[in-house]
DNA sequence: AAAAGCCCCTGGATGC
DNA sequence: TGCATCCAGGGGCTTT
C-alpha cells in the first residue's frame, strides 16, 4: 500500500502529536523483516523528539537513538490515546505519554529497527544508498539526469530501485511515466534531456498531488489518525489494463518488469 | 558497478 | 462450499 505519499501522509498525521512524548513501554509481536536490534525495556523512559521521513522510511528520533520504521507492502500505523485491543497483525506497539503508536502489518515485510544514530551501521545499511528526495529542494534536474545517464536499465525499474530518486513505488512510477509520455521500457540512459526534464516535473507533480489529497492507493490506505485517502486520486494507467486511456481512448497495456506489473498507454507514451 | 532473480509472508480475488 | 492458483503498495541480498 504505501509509497512516498502514503508514508508522508502517515507521518504528518501523528508527528506533532507524538513529539515530546515519553516512551512508557514497547511491545513486539511476531517477527517483522528484521529484529528490533535492542531490548524493548531500554527504550522505556526515552523521549520522542520528532518524526522524519527518508524515502519510504520513517525515522522516529528519540533523545537517545532513533527508530527506523518501514511499512513494507501491507503496513499501516495508528496513533491514538486509546486504541482497540491489539489484533493478530499488530506487531509493534509503543505506548507513550501522548498515545500509543501501533504497526499493523499482515505480510510482515515491514520493519522497526533501532539505531544509536543515523550514522550507525544498522541505519546506514538501510538509508545509505537512497537517492534524492523528490519533493525536496535538492531534487535537482541536472543531478537527476546524471543519475539516469549511468543506468542502461529500463526507466521504470530505475525509478523503482530508489538509488537515483526515492519514494516512487509501483503505482506512481507508472503514473509519472504516463504524465511524462515515456515508455516504461526505455533505457534510462537514453532519455533525451527534454524527456528527463518532463519526468522530473511529472514525479514531483504526481507525488505532491497525492500527498495533498491525503494519500491515494487502490485499497484501503488510512493515516495514523484513521483518515482515508481511498480513491481520492484517479489513476491514469495503474491497474487499468484493457481499459480506455483517459486521454486518447487507446486500451491500456500491461507488462512485467522485474516481477512487478507496469501499465502504460501505447499511444500517449511513445518515447 | 550494474542488472536480474529470489525471497520474505498473508489474504483477497478468481476459477474449477 | 472447498481448494488451488495467482497476484498485491517493497526492497535487501545473492548471483550473474
Amino acid at each position: 500500500m504505501p509509497e512516498l505519499p502514503e508514508i508522508e501522509v502517515t507521518r504528518l498525521s501523528f508527528a506533532d502529536a507524538i513529539a515530546g512524548a515519553k516512551v512508557l513501554s514497547v511491545r513486539m509481536g511476531k517477527a517483522l523483516r528484521w529484529p528490533l536490534g535492542c531490548s524493548v525495556v531500554e527504550l522505556a523512559g526515552r523521549s520522542v523528539l520528532a518524526v522524519r521521513r527518508r524515502g519510504k522510511y520513517l525515522l522516529i528520533d528519540l533523545d537517545q537513538g532513533l527508530l527506523l520504521l518501514h511499512l513494507g507492502m501491507s503496513g499501516s500505523l495508528s496513533f491514538a490515546r486509546h486504541l482497540p485491543p491489539a489484533g493478530s497483525h499488530d506487531h509493534f506497539e509503543m505506548v507513550t505519554s501522548h498515545g500509543t503508536l501501533r504497526l499493523n502489518d499482515p505480510r510482515r515485510f515491514g520493519a522497526v529497527v533501532y539505531a544509536d544514530s543515523e550514522d550507525a551501521p544498522e541505519a546506514r545499511k538501510l538509508l545509505g544508498k537512497l537517492g534524492m528526495e523528490p519533493l525536496a529542494e535538492g531534487f535537482d534536474v541536472n543531478q537527476f539526469h546524471a543519475g539516469l545517464k549511468r543506468r542502461k536499465a529500463a526507466i521504470k525499474q530505475v525509478l523503482l530501485a530508489g538509488d537515483v530518486v526515492v519514494g516512487v513505488g509501483n503505482i506512481y512510477a507508472s503514473e509519472a511515466l504516463f504524465l511524462a509520455g515515456i515508455r516504461p521500457t526505455r533505457s534510462a540512459a537514453r532519455l533525451s534531456r527534454p524527456r528527463v526534464v518532463k519526468l522530473h516535473a511529472a514525479i514531483r507533480e504526481v507525488l505532491a498531488r497525492a500527498v495533498a489529497k491525503g494519500g491515494s492507493t487502490l485499497r484501503n490506505f488510512s493515516s495514523a489518525r484513521g483518515e482515508s485517502g481511498y480513491f481520492q486520486l484517479e489513476v491514469m494507467v495503474y491497474a487499468r489494463h484493457g481499459q480506455a486511456c483517459r486521454v486518447c481512448g487507446t486500451p491500456i497495456k500491461s507488462l512485467r518488469q522485474g516481477q512487478r506489473s507496469t501499465f502504460y498507454c501505447p499511444h500517449c507514451q511513445t518515447s
